[in-house]
DNA sequence: TATTGTTATACTCTATAACTATA
DNA sequence: TATAGTTATAGAGTATAACAATA
């Protein structure tokens, strides 16, 4: 099971991420976004605490929704070494649109394609994965 | 629940890839391995279809492989144009191991920290996302 | 012409190592 | 000393473009 498992998260994850870099922002900038709009403002160490990999990722996937104009940093009111990282409007604009658009392909695909039963299979299952990607 | 699932997929893709590059043999070669362990030896095009990704992109795992000693490469006996990749007995003998040291972490953890109604749960959501990723 | 395999190249994602500035 | 941020660099994974050989 867990071999079957292995195999369709690969699959699954190369579909996804195809689909979310059509419209130029990666994967790994739209689960950044989608934290900052969770969570609100935050440091790149929380914010790679939370992605789960280390500080220098993050930042490079910081640096490249800056440059698309997508979030801003903004230095700590006390602390001077920490940098705030804050979605800008532009940033929230572009999450309004996608979620506007139907999302993307998962979402499409799990209302057209499932039955019912089958979402809720589906919906008791994530929290399952989600204990497994937590370790 | 779209947002979630993909959220999730890709923690658990991140940790799921560092676990397996650890004993030298990345996510993308073992799928490729496992694939010829079920399917027997076959081309590269067919690889790039099973795995939905392009030939290019397989090409370059089935190198890193052939490298390492897991596969190898044999002139189709009728088609000058195609090459036949299959396991080697070192291919084979290593899925044996992996297989006989616990796999890896998904299995580990699912038998470790889920109740049989949990794996039951996974077990039955597996499927459906195995139709997700085959679109 | 179509298919198979390939090389060249580039970009994303992630890591380790090494550094600076601030606490 | 510890923490936050960063730059430099490298390797995995994937893509597009261009090409040779064979069908």
């Amino acid at each position: 099971m867990a071999e079957e498992l292995q195999l369709t998260l690969g699959l699954l994850v190369r579909q996804v991420r195809a689909a979310s870099a059509a419209d130029g922002v990666t994967l790994s900038q739209t689960s950044v976004l989608k934290h900052l709009a969770r969570e609100g403002s935050t440091t790149a160490v929380e914010l790679a605490r939370a992605e789960k990999v280390r500080p220098q990722s993050v930042i490079a996937t910081v640096n490249a929704l800056q440059e698309q104009g997508f979030v801003a940093r903004t230095p700590h009111p006390t602390d001077g070494r920490q940098l705030l990282i804050a979605l800008t409007a532009q940033g929230r604009e572009f999450l309004r649109k996608r979620q506007a658009t139907g999302l993307g392909l998962l979402a499409q695909l799990m209302t057209e394609r499932f039955t019912p039963a089958e979402q809720q299979t589906l919906a008791a299952a994530i929290p399952l994965l989600r204990r497994l990607a937590e370790h």
